[in-house]
DNA sequence: TTACAAATTGATAATTTTTATCATTTAATT
DNA sequence: AATTAAATGATAAAAATTATCAATTTGTAA
């Protein structure tokens, strides 16, 4: 913990970025909450809980500078907000998402399986990827047998 | 396209849903774009340049009637709005998407290359696949030498 | 056809999320 | 200590989407 919020710092400062102490205050939360998906406003309460006094333009900003820094990751599951978690210290990719329609739940495949897949996609597109974003939607184990027409679930729910 | 209209239709109305004139127009205008990713606001302005009378709301409602329906797809590129595409007809998974970072193009992969992954999916995490969704960030073929750090693209602006 | 009920629409208000503005505070530098 | 730049908080503004509701259209039944 304290080692990743060192690290952090020197991010920051290599980018002649400060770790102020709402900066710091929001990457310990982000920290905390590392295996959640927080949207900005999840990021702001849990923070308003420990510094009363931050304000919520503070945590939108810290959320973008360190999503520009690829800190953290921008992600998107379909209910109109967007959600942060942090980059693998040393992944290049990103993981994989098992987003739930029944109770939306989204559970992850932390390793990269699309190694294969990029090879096809640079070579026969011609495309050179820097990164990706890979989610299933359908029924996790905890859901399993609780849904009688899972088709249904599919439509406007999802992105 | 008078065929996938009257297949439209029919899809409407057995789910008791009538195919308007409103409604007809917007299908119209997503099936002449078909290789587009609209947004709403691009489909309301298109449907409008034929039918002036059309009201926002009435598109948006048309969408996600369609959305629901599974009839087209909604899709998030990370730029704030969501964007719709029809499913393909007989597809009963999703196609694959290259978002460039340079120039913001979105090329497919017509192709479902998931195959594999999914059975994994299915088989390691005993998660039902109904959906999904995979998009490439990166360089596309047309902007190819014309950016130096590639990688200083990523961040803030995917989700 | 006419009468009636239900579905749909258009205009617009309201909501939600995110970004912009700006005066003030904080931090670093001379 | 004085000077400059960076960062913050409060709040206004913007942008996208959803909700409301009176009016219109449609389908059905007498
Ligand atoms: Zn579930
Ligand atoms: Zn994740
Ligand atoms: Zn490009
Ligand atoms: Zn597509």
């Amino acid at each position: 913990m304290e080692e990743r919020v060192k690290q952090i710092k020197q991010q920051l400062s290599s980018h002649s970025y400060k770790l102020t102490p709402q900066r710091e205050a929001t990457v310990r939360v982000l920290l905390e909450n590392e295996q959640d998906h927080l949207s900005a406003e999840d990021v702001y309460l849990l923070v308003k809980d420990k510094s009363p006094e931050i304000g919520l333009a503070t945590v939108y900003r810290t959320l973008e500078l360190l999503s520009d820094l690829s800190i953290i990751h921008k992600l998107n599951f379909g209910d109109g907000v967007t959600r942060y978690e942090f980059r693998a210290a040393d992944a290049d990719h990103h993981h994989h998402h098992l987003y739930c329609l029944h109770c939306g739940t989204v559970d992850e495949i932390t390793d990269d399986w699309l190694g294969a897949i990029e090879k096809r996609v640079e070579k026969e597109f011609d495309f050179q990827i820097i990164d990706h974003r890979l989610t299933f939607h359908g029924i996790c184990y905890r859901c399993k047998g609780q849904v009688k027409d899972p088709k249904k679930l599919v439509g406007s729910k999802v992105t």
